[in-house]
DNA sequence: GGATAATCGAGACGGTACGTCTAGTCTTGTC
DNA sequence: GACAAGACTAGACGTACCGTCTCGATTATCC
């Protein structure tokens, strides 16, 4: 993943170019055909790269792959975290989701793309989890904090598995092709901040039987 | 998927055996090896079966090993839906959640990487959902919907909801190889049950403000 | 080297029309665009066929390419031994030559890559020589003999020796890319039946000085 | 090919010894694993030079190798032209050709690949031709040309194609792969100057027919 | 002596062929 | 017509190599 290659000084260095290349090219043909259909060939062709300056780089195909769409995660994530103080929970779980949402509608095939490669291969997943899935994780973990406020019953929550169960729902809806839209997070909000019987009381006694 | 073939055609009919042995050799091939690193002439050749068989029954390798595994499910789900009547929601819920996380020991890889294979195959995707996601929802849905009993309180309840939460939670878990053990279970069943506060009212104000 | 693969009988054979148009293709393009420019994959595209069949039927490509020159030098010296019998051994040396210099005209380019790339397979080297070179080495040797024809006279030729230099001198010329010509084939000829000196009696004295 | 760049240039000047290194690189490493399996980046490693110093100096890995034998045949060409004025114009062939066959002894493998690169190559050819062909031949030719003495002689024979017929015979024998040994040389002597019946009266009548 | 310029080893670069591999289809002879 | 065996087309993969380009460092000549 060291993509400078400048532990010695000898030798022509790596070009930052190249390498920035190929992974903008990368990022564009899997966007537009897939991952299947793009060849380490088109790859290196877009990019105006030889296929060895790719392997250089990157051990498979895969590996790429990921670094290109990582790459752009890291920015998108970066754009987010710019909040205010949100004080509802719902409302902060909800908008979360929502710029999610929004944000998955470019990249969400390539990000399924990517967690897909990563079920066959090990080294890739723990850069995915590492990379994309913790960083998100802690994101949306704090925001839930800061929403909560006291520290007393901030305690009392279990927000990772908040964050575990949100985070859940969006995978299985991308993962199935099913719809991320609005009013579905609002749905999830709900249903986290309140558990299945929504806001009433009565779901406590139910479980309490 | 027709695996008898016996629709009053001429000529030999086909051999029940030979898409069993299949099936099998697929499914251990899989769960050995990986999906990836079977090959569909390896799973002829470990079913005693010539790479044509194979061929008149599935259209495809991922179709081959979508049923391979789903003919494991429905033997699991079969005896899953034998159950009484549980009237406790959380209990039920931990308890199918348990059972699942069980089954998923081992073919849980083989799973994943069908997901995974889905992901760039629409048609795929589709199968995976009729045959194995959509009967389990519904298998957890009616296991709620029973626990709940009472027709007015259902009513007000997020039952689908809750569902997407519990196999968005297991998926998530699954595809990050993140452990599935009974702990997590009861976690995923309390937060379900009553939001992210837990049993007590608190939430019930904080969400309010 | 065995084409036909029908050692066991399980399975589909081999298609022969596959291997002759792989021949035939690989003929074609190495005498159209010589050796180094024409590619595995070409000769495969150009045949209709997959490069695996190409692979399947020969180690490499320099074997391939042999045998497709080797079939067709095959046909060519098949006609050339349709020889009455000649009585004189100057004019039939000539005629042998001349006729040999025709047929290299197409051939010459495809016949001197050949011998070019038996330098660096030993293998191939040993085909060429079986297959090539020692069955025209027999047809001269046997033109010569005849030509001669008193057995006491044949015993004291060294007939090996002056087919030695006749094809000596044809390869030279053809692999240094100098003309072979009619005039040069009586060149030849007139020096191998007479020596440095011509039929006349002058150097006779000379070298036995 | 001018190895000094000392035209008068300013900037550091190119060094003997790199040159130097490079070419006894290039021929030890070509005699002992042939010319395929070297590559230019062997041979810079091996002269402990980069691989720009190599093409700074020839205009392709053909080129350096030629001039590698070249080296060697140079040396070898000036000692044997050191000759008295023999009288025997065989004695001269067969001593001529018995020194050659020893000096190919160990550069043989080298100069038939040599002799095989140029078939694919034009301008390695027109190298080969003048610089290590062209000059051999005329040395023969002038050592048969002092052999035979008397102006007169001379022109009555045909010593360009003399020189042809024995050089002719010796390529042949080293693309083939056969052996170069003195019983051969005074072999093609004996044909060269007698013709095909040896020096006896007999074929002269033969041809005379 | 400082500027200029060509050299040096090292190794990245574009391009492209090679030989291997796989998926899914087609063709044998046998049952 | 199903069956086992295996050849078939198509095309991606990752490696190898050539000849060029670029880097920092060195070594000469010229001003």
């Amino acid at each position: 993943m060291n993509m400078t290659g400048m532990d010695g000084r000898r030798g022509r260095p790596r070009s930052g170019e190249v390498g920035a290349a190929i992974l903008e090219a990368a990022r564009n043909l899997v966007l537009r055909h897939g991952y299947r259909a793009v060849t380490t060939r088109m790859i290196a062709a877009e990019a105006g790269a030889g296929k060895q300056s790719l392997y250089r780089r990157w051990r498979s195909k895969a590996e790429l792959v990921l670094d290109a769409f990582l790459e752009q995660a890291r920015i998108e994530i970066d754009e987010r975290t710019q909040e205010g103080a949100p004080s509802d929970l719902r409302q902060t779980l909800a908008s979360f989701l929502v710029r999610t949402f929004e944000a998955l509608d470019r990249s969400g095939p390539a990000i399924r793309t990517l967690m897909a490669l990563a079920q066959e291969d090990p080294e890739l997943l723990r850069s995915l989890r590492d990379r994309l899935v913790e960083p998100r994780r802690r994101a949306l973990a704090a925001a839930v904090s800061a929403a909560i406020g006291d520290e007393r019953r901030r305690a009392a929550c279990d927000i990772d598995g908040a964050v575990m169960l949100a985070y859940g729902a969006l995978w299985y809806r991308l993962l199935l092709d099913e719809p991320l839209d609005e009013a579905l997070a609002h749905r999830i909000a709900g249903l986290i901040v309140d558990g299945i019987g929504g806001p009433g009381q009565g779901n406590r006694r139910a479980s309490a039987t």
